[in-house]
DNA sequence: TGTACATCAGTGAACGCGCGTTCACTGATGTAC
DNA sequence: TGTACATCAGTGAACGCGCGTTCACTGATGTAC
């Protein structure tokens, strides 16, 4: 089964998606046409929509993968507040379609079912961890105020790489810019 | 001069970027088509390229226009570091049309000259002050580090705030709750 | 082992739409003399 | 004060394009008996 398929495509689900990825990391998601998906999955135009129904489902299956790969990325990255940080924009860098889809509700439908699910998992993923860890900071009695000053961190920091904000001297690599950044919020002694 | 206008319109350029900002603000830059932007202006649909010459064109002199006006507003906040990094929040919630056209330059000319002037004028606006201020902090020998991880932590602050992605319990105040995340950051003694 | 049938995935033609862009034009405004 | 002319802003018709969506269809696959 090397290069051939008959009239069932074996897994066009999967091919639309990926396809979805690549035109996204290259034009962004503005650019992205049912019909330019199928065409590149070598499939029929009216083809996606027996899979997603129409645009918004495809982007909300996207997102929510995104969502999953997420919690993934953080959960392997182990307990350390800092390896954590950095998890999440590496994340973001190296599923940078994902990443910005998932954080532009308007492209998809944020209470499908299969996003919801999605996204609190990796709610649970990105706070679990934050309140036990920073020992003798002025604020660690508010662990929400924590989260959310970490989230924000790298979250921003991932943002502002990935539109290419940042000046040169920042160099070329973003684990170790991160972990600088990072390194900030939480110092350790 | 109130209501009619004759053949010529009178400040046509201003109408169609504040009309491309009321667009934005309600559907995104993506949604944005020049045609659309005529009939809000009440023109014709050929009339803005006599300005813009094309679409790229507007969303450049909007970026630019942004670019401006974040200088405006990190100058006028002062020189203390938490006030400069509500001030951020607060342009970006307050301008979140131009916010999110000038973080997305895919959508613009960003070697335009008017762009790359106005681009610097934020980037003075947002490097400077942040070299003298923390006293007695541990990173307090790289400047460079320190104006990164305030630029990274207010940016993602704004963005999660703007995409709605944050929990409800943060509030419907984005300049305390700024305050609160940008505090960590830099705790004053 | 074979047949009938249901289900599902993909086809291809057709539709109407809004878009960007071009172009010869026309009305208004400003300037030279 | 008046006239001629250049410049500029906006018009409206026309073009070709890619898009999403619909729909009757057909080929492939799986299951019951």
């Amino acid at each position: 089964m090397t290069g051939t398929r008959g009239y069932h495509h074996g897994d066009l689900r999967r091919a639309l998606l990926t396809a979805a990825v690549r035109v996204i990391e290259e034009s962004g998601p503005a650019a992205l046409s049912l019909r330019d998906l199928a065409r590149r999955a070598g499939v029929s135009h009216a083809a996606p929509a027996h899979h997603f129904g129409d645009k918004a489902g495809l982007l909300t299956a996207l997102a929510a993968e995104g969502f999953h790969l997420l919690a993934e990325a953080l959960h392997g990255a182990g307990g350390d507040l800092l390896d954590r940080g950095v998890a999440y924009v590496d994340f973001a860098v190296g599923h940078r379609a994902h990443f910005e889809v998932m954080f532009r509700p308007d492209l998809y439908r944020s209470d499908a079912k299969e996003l919801v699910v999605a996204r609190q998992r990796a709610g649970h993923a990105l706070h679990s961890g934050v309140a036990g860890l920073p020992e003798g900071r002025p604020t660690a009695e508010d662990p929400l105020g924590d989260a959310l000053a970490a989230w924000s961190i790298v979250h921003g920091f991932a943002t502002l790489w990935l539109s290419g904000a940042l000046p040169p001297r920042v160099g070329d690599d973003p684990r170790k810019a991160a972990r600088e950044v990072i390194h900030r919020l939480f110092p350790k002694p």
